[in-house]
RNA sequence: GGAGAGAUGGCAGAGUGGUCGAUUGCGGCGGUCUUGAAAACCGUUGACUGUUAAAGGUCCGGGGGUUCGAAUCCCUCUCUCUCCGCCA
């Protein structure tokens, strides 16, 4: 969420970046200003009739006390006037922040000035390339054959005790998701994450919190009787744990990992680019988050980015970075990197993790705070990104290490795995 | 699920209608002392809003009410704890 202060002094500077987002809306802008006026006048007069009804309580409670019960209740009369206004001064702002904060919840973050104009993924940044696309033979297949040939995951099976796009992981498929997953906290903890171990269900605040809601209940499942939401990223879960947190400069940056599944309820997904593991509803991932100094988030977002490239290096999976253009970023993100990997067997790239960072966007939801070299309160940085997401990592795992004697494990997974070849 | 108790500043914990944004202790910060540290002593220490800076305003779990005046009284919601029951 924009910071209305911010809006108002800097007006143009909203509308400019609103506009590489392709913001529809722009005349929200100076809706919101206004709106802000309007508050700002009415908050004054309240305040000041509360000035006055407070000095007037004082000076009762005085007189009372010197037992001038008469001129006590002289001013008393005066004060039923004051009380009316206070009240109905107090509806007026009640309704004008609400309203306020309707319309400011609906802006995006504003984009880094290195984000690219665009508006569909094709308008993307290729940032770099690296490693090498296998050359599969003839034969070679996707990875969901893959899967049944060597009895690794049973997508059936999960229809049945759920729904589609549920797996149930069997075999060598049930411990290489275990192992990548153990793979990847280990990584994370040596590059200096610490691990935490959260809730997979949240409530409407932490979801307000990380910029889910309000408006994308629809991509989260919920549990009604419990008002809790299933989360679809531990982003949401790790990043509140810091809410309503003010920190101490030093603390900065915090760094946290965790290995969660994810929920997502991806609601109006369909067609061939979903078979198989390429779009499920539950899948793990290990997330990595960062609160940061303002003046160091964006070399952190690099730090991220490249911790994410060398997972991926270390799998010796071909992968790319990609700088997302505006209208292919996420709402709340003011920067964001996606990593793909090369899938031999269905020649295409797959989204394998996203980097962003949030800047004030999520803290000032979170009301999540740093002391800063002044002493005064400061909204930190967040940021966090995928390390990895499993599903994907898997299939082109699958795919591109498929030989004729079976599937070759990447070496630096072979001491989780116990094994080295799929067959 | 049943019964009871509770929610106050970073933490602990006072405060039951007025001078309470809130006693005190711990912690934090600054200082004295010390080669340095500890101890001791002195001072300081909530957030938001607002202003050039002040003043002012708001906040004692959330919401509503009573009152000239509410941390304190009333209603309501949420959460936490204890005991009982059930149970991985």
């Amino acid at each position: 969420m924009l910071q209305v202060s911010y809006i108002r002094d800097n007006r143009e500077k909203v509308l400019e970046r609103l506009a590489v987002k392709n913001f529809k809306q722009p005349e929200l802008v100076d809706e919101i200003i206004q709106m802000d006026n309007d508050r700002r006048q009415t908050q004054n007069r309240l305040d000041n009739i509360s000035a006055e009804a407070n000095s007037a309580a004082k000076q009762i409670g005085e007189l009372m006390r010197k037992g001038k019960k008469d001129e006590a209740e002289a001013i008393k009369a005066k004060t039923g006037a004051w009380k009316e206004e206070i009240k109905t001064l107090g509806d007026a702002l009640n309704t004008l922040e609400n309203n306020l904060n309707q319309k400011v919840v609906l802006l995006p973050n504003l984009p880094h000035a290195s984000v690219p104009k665009g508006l569909t993924p094709e308008d993307n940044e290729v940032v770099l390339e690296n490693g090498v696309k296998p050359n599969l033979p003839a034969d070679a297949i996707p990875h969901w054959e893959l899967a049944a040939k060597y009895n690794l995951i049973d997508f059936e099976l999960g229809v049945k005790i759920t729904g589609a796009g549920f797996p149930v992981y069997k075999n060598k498929g049930a411990k290489l998701q275990r192992a990548l997953i153990n793979y990847f906290i280990d990584e994370a903890e040596k590059a200096g994450y610490k691990e935490v171990s959260v809730p997979l269900m949240v409530n409407e605040a932490s979801g307000f919190g990380t910029s889910q809601l309000p408006d994308k209940e629809g991509q989260m499942y919920f549990v009604g009787l419990d008002n809790l939401y299933l989360i679809p990223t531990a982003e949401v879960p790790i990043t509140n744990l810091y809410r309503d947190v003010i920190l101490k400069a030093d603390e900065l940056p915090i760094r946290n990992c965790g290995h969660t599944p994810c929920f997502r309820r991806e609601a109006g997904s369909y067609g061939a680019h979903v078979r198989g593991l390429n779009r499920l509803h539950q899948f793990d991932k290990v997330e990595i988050v960062t609160i940061a100094h303002p003046d160091e988030s964006y070399d952190i977002l690099e730090k991220m980015s490249a911790h994410v490239q060398g997972l991926l290096q270390k799998l010796g999976l071909p992968y790319r970075v990609l700088r997302l253009c505006g209208g292919d970023m996420g709402f709340g993100s003011a920067l964001t990197y996606d990593m793909e990997t090369w899938s031999a067997a269905q020649q295409r790239w797959l989204e394998v993790s996203s980097v962003s960072n949030f800047e004030t966007f999520q803290s000032n939801r979170l009301k999540l705070r740093f002391r800063n070299a002044e002493g005064k309160t400061q909204l930190a940085h967040t940021l966090n990104g995928s390390a990895l997401a499993l599903p994907r990592i898997v299939a082109t795992l699958l795919e591109n290490n498929q030989t004729e004697r079976g599937i070759k494990i990447p070496e630096v997974l072979v001491p989780y795995t116990k094994f080295e070849w799929i067959d």
